[in-house]
DNA sequence: GCCATATATATGATTTTTCATATAAATAGG
DNA sequence: CCTATTTATATGAAAAATCATATATATGGC
C-alpha cells in the first residue's frame, strides 16, 4: 500500500464514512452500513469488497452476515492519516451514526437473530 | 475543507507528487515541476490551479515565473495527512528529485536569470 | 423458499488529458 | 524607444479515460 492508493481508496464519500464508522464501532455488518448511510446494499457490498481488496479492511462471515472490521495488520502510518480523518469528521458521522443507533434488531448486540443463545 | 476534499486532491499522482515535492523543496516553479515530473506543462498548471483553488497552495509571481507554495494557513490535521504520507514516499520522489537537481538552469537559485546581481 | 451478500453488465457522470491558443514578462535588434 | 521573438504560464474546448451507480442475476446459509 502506498499514499496514492490509501488516498484514491479515501476519497470516495462511501467508501471513507463506511471505513471510519467500522473505526469507531469496531465491526459493522454490510446490512448495518446499508442503513447508516442509507443506500443501496449493492452499492455497500461492492465499496466494501473494494476496501478489502486493497487490504484496507477485514472480513468474517457470521451465519448470514458478514462483518468487516480494519485489518488488522493496517501500517502505522495509514492509521494515523484515518486517526487525522476521523478527527475532522464529527459533522459527517453524526447522521449516519443516529440511523444506527436506532435500527430495531442490529446483529450481534442487544437483540441479535439467535436472541440469547449467542 | 473537509477529509474527503483533501484525499481526492491528493489522490492524482501529479497532484500527490507535486505537493510532496513542493513540501520538501519549499518553492517550485511551474516549469520546475514539468521537469522534475516529466509531464506536459499544460497538465502541471492545471493540477496546480485544482490545489490553489482548493486553498492547499499558494502562489506568487517572479518575472516570468509562477511559485507554488503549500499554503501558510494549512490546517494542522493537512500537514499531519500530507506529513505522513512524505514519510512513505522515498520511492516515488526519488527519480523527480533526481530530474529536479540535473536541471541546467534552474530559477531562483544558483545561476538565475539575474545572476550574481541577485 | 427467504434473507443477506456478492457479482456482472451496462450506463451515466465525473475526471483527466490533450490541443490550440492566449496572456505576460524578459530579450534582442533596429 | 519600438517592435519582434522567446520563454513561462494559463485557459477554453474537446477527446479520452476513469469511476460510480443501477439493474439484474447469482450464491450461500438458514
Amino acid at each position: 500500500m502506498i499514499p496514492l492508493e490509501l488516498f484514491k481508496a479515501l476519497a470516495d464519500e462511501t467508501r471513507l464514512l463506511s471505513i471510519l464508522l467500522i473505526q469507531q464501532e469496531g465491526e459493522l455488518c454490510v446490512c448495518e452500513l446499508v442503513t447508516a448511510l442509507a443506500s443501496s446494499q449493492p452499492k455497500i457490498s461492492r465499496h466494501l469488497a473494494q476496501l478489502r481488496t486493497l487490504g484496507l479492511l477485514a472480513d468474517r462471515r457470521q451465519g448470514q452476515w458478514v462483518f468487516y472490521r480494519l485489518h488488522p495488520d493496517l501500517p502505522g502510518w495509514v492509521r494515523e492519516v484515518m486517526a487525522s480523518a476521523a478527527a475532522q469528521s464529527d459533522m459527517q458521522l453524526a447522521q449516519p451514526l443516529a440511523r444506527l443507533e436506532a435500527m430495531a434488531s442490529r446483529p450481534a448486540v442487544g437483540g441479535n437473530a439467535c436472541g440469547s443463545a449467542c
